[in-house]
RNA sequence: GCCGAUGUAACUCAGUUGGUAGAGUAACUCUUUCGUAAAGAGUAAGUCGUGGGUUCAAAUCCCACCAUCGGCUCCA
């Protein structure tokens, strides 16, 4: 089934959840019924309260309707028509009159006995069309999506073809419920929540440390390839910074403030890194001959999300970015993206998630600032770089920041969901606004152009994403602990720990397990850790000095020498796989 | 912030119409010394999210707050 047809089908089950509704619930008003991506949805104003208990008493009743549903009857109507038709429907009443407004026909469809305002695309058969649904969910959606507005009640659904896609589909729902970073973040202890710390402040336990190091090592490592220097800050900063950087106005109550005591300076945990980067840059006259100025860190910023934004540590209040800025000529933003460009390839490539590149261009409006001349010539360079580095990517007009365009990096995960991390962002205004210069070979002062980069983008948000794509099992070189020496019984412990120390000073993060505990156990625990490798010691190995290694996923790789396994080691850790 | 759900031992959860708390796992102790995904027995562990209220009596009913989870413009 193509596409659309299956949005057809989707959006005629949601006619279908109306009529159920209104079979079981009468005096409940209609909303919007509209296909989604991953199925439909229609939002409802109940006289009472729905829960999701009563989803399946309505998905009994969506079947029994469907038998009676074989065709969609179109009917254009006139406003008064419509009003007379939809009398007890405010929201309804509410899209006819906008749409009569803006001049549009008005339609009503009909399917069995129940018809509904909709602009169509429907299933010609949904009894033949629609072969398996299911309703998922109930939530609060605000009418027309504005909180300004009443709150009304969503439910949420899916529906395919046929059944076996929609088992499919639920069962790539459980699958993300089983792979869920919160959950796999407490089973591998990789972090934790305080209540006392706060909401959205996670703290990270050593194993989550080191994959948080690891990973910001690993950008740090590619940066240092292109001329980016480390630079450090402090997180707090001074009112006046932000509101001469725009921050101030542009985050407004989302910032932490922070009083002093001692003083009468009111600062502010800082919510971006670019305005105190600028100040390094100014701090002395630079010369055309010293750009680009490559300037990076990994450092946490601090944004007061909304309290029900919160989750996990994908939205959090503490986040820390791989963050960099360059400061460069007009004429240097060809290379410079290109560098960015192949260090996300390589990053990326390197631990084995897809991307996609989305350039957000600007169009006619005059909400942009900055020469548009600059626009033109640099859109065009972001644009020729993804074409010339065989980037898949799509370019959207219109969504642009003020300040400049931007490549947003998607990743797509091993279930094909796909996430925002990393974004690279050309600005011309803030160079302007902060007053930097150089000077230029002419002897004339100019604004060099700013590009904000970040690889990971925030490292927590990746974390939860690569947990997720990953489901805990990280290759070698970032696995916690590469190798679990597992004695089979006391006797063995002394050569086990002797083994364990011996990989240990070769620098691989090996542990012992020594408890007593049968051999099966010791296996257990170690694979429901995700370790890549398991060193197993008994007589036969204490006596060959040698141990037998068991890999992630059950191989046997036979015994070996410390040695060989170390060396079996290091090549994944130096591979980075 | 708003709608809805949830909050009981470290974790996962049970706890009937209000009568003062239970299981499995983990931890600890003992026994067992075992060859590729869970040995056995025992011990300890809870301000029932927090604070108020109703009641002779509250995990249970009411109110407020805190936190977590699913959502909150993929527009008739």
């Amino acid at each position: 089934m193509d596409k659309q047809n299956l949005e057809h089908l989707r959006h005629s089950t949601a006619h279908l959840l109306a009529a159920a509704v209104l079979g079981l619930y009468p005096e409940t008003k209609r909303a919007i019924g509209p296909a989604i991506e991953s199925g439909f949805y229609y939002d409802f104003d109940f006289k009472e309260p729905l829960s999701e208990e009563d989803l399946p008493k309505i998905e009994k009743k969506m079947e029994e309707i469907l038998k009676s549903w074989n065709s969609f009857e179109k009917k254009e109507i006139s406003v008064e028509e419509a009003n007379k038709e939809f009398k007890n429907e405010p929201y309804k009443l509410e899209l006819i009159e906008e749409f009569s407004k803006e001049g549009k026909l008005l339609t009503i469809y009909k399917s069995g006995d129940y018809d509904d305002l909709c602009k169509g695309g429907h299933s010609k058969n949904p009894q033949k069309e629609i072969g398996a649904f299911k309703l998922l969910s109930i939530a609060g959606a605000y009418w027309k999506g504005s909180e300004k507005n009443k709150m009304l009640t969503r439910i949420y659904g899916t529906a395919f073809a046929t059944k076996k896609e929609l088992d499919e589909y639920l069962a790539m729902l459980e699958e993300a419920k089983k792979r869920d970073h919160r959950k796999i973040g407490r089973e591998l202890d990789l972090f934790v929540i305080s209540n006392l710390v706060g909401a959205g402040l996670p703290l990270f336990t050593p194993k989550g440390t080191l994959l948080r190091d690891l990973l910001a090592e690993f950008s740090e490592s590619l940066q240092k390839k292109y001329g980016y220097q480390k630079v450090w800050i402090p997180h707090i900063a001074k009112t006046d910074l932000y509101k001469k950087s725009g921050h101030w106005d542009k985050f407004g109550d989302e910032l932490f403030l922070v009083k002093s005591q001692e003083t009468d300076d009111q600062f502010v945990m800082k919510p971006m890194n670019c305005p105190h980067h600028i100040q390094i840059y100014e701090s002395r006259p630079r010369s055309y001959r010293e750009l680009p100025i490559r300037y990076m860190e990994t450092t946490t910023v601090y944004r007061d999300e909304k309290a029900g934004e919160l989750s996990g540590i994908s939205r959090v209040r503490s986040l820390t970015q791989d963050d960099a800025h360059a400061f460069c000529k007009m004429d240097q933003i060809e290379q410079e993206f290109e560098n960015i460009m192949t260090m996300i390839k390589t990053l990326y490539g390197s631990l084995n998630m897809k991307f996609k590149a989305r350039l957000s261009f600007r169009d006619d409006s005059d909400k942009y600032l900055g020469d548009k001349k600059n626009w033109d010539v640099s859109e065009k360079i972001i644009e020729d770089v993804a074409k010339k580095l065989d980037i898949n990517y799509v370019a959207v007009k219109g969504e642009a920041a003020f300040y400049g365009p931007k490549i947003d990096i998607m990743v797509v995960d091993a279930l094909g969901r796909e996430w925002q991390c990393a974004t690279e962002q050309l600005d011309f205004v803030q160079p302007e606004r902060f007053g930097i210069k150089y000077i230029d070979a002419d002897g004339q002062e100019k604004n060099p152009v700013m590009i904000h980069k970040a690889l990971l983008g925030s490292i927590e948000r990746f974390l939860s994403v690569y947990i997720e794509h990953t489901s805990g099992s990280f290759p070698t070189w970032l696995s916690p602990v590469q190798v679990s020496i597992l004695a089979i019984a006391d006797r063995h412990n002394e050569y086990a720990q002797k083994v364990n120390q011996q990989l240990k000073d070769a620098g691989i993060r090996s542990e012992v397990d020594t408890r007593s505990e049968r051999l099966q156990a010791k296996i257990r625990d170690a694979a429901l850790q995700k370790v890549p490798f398991m060193g197993i010691i008994g007589d036969k190995e204490t006596d060959t000095k040698e141990v037998s290694v068991r890999i992630r996923g059950g191989e046997d790789l036979g015994s070996l020498t410390v040695d060989s396994l170390i060396n079996k080691l290091q090549e994944k850790i130096d591979k980075k796989i």
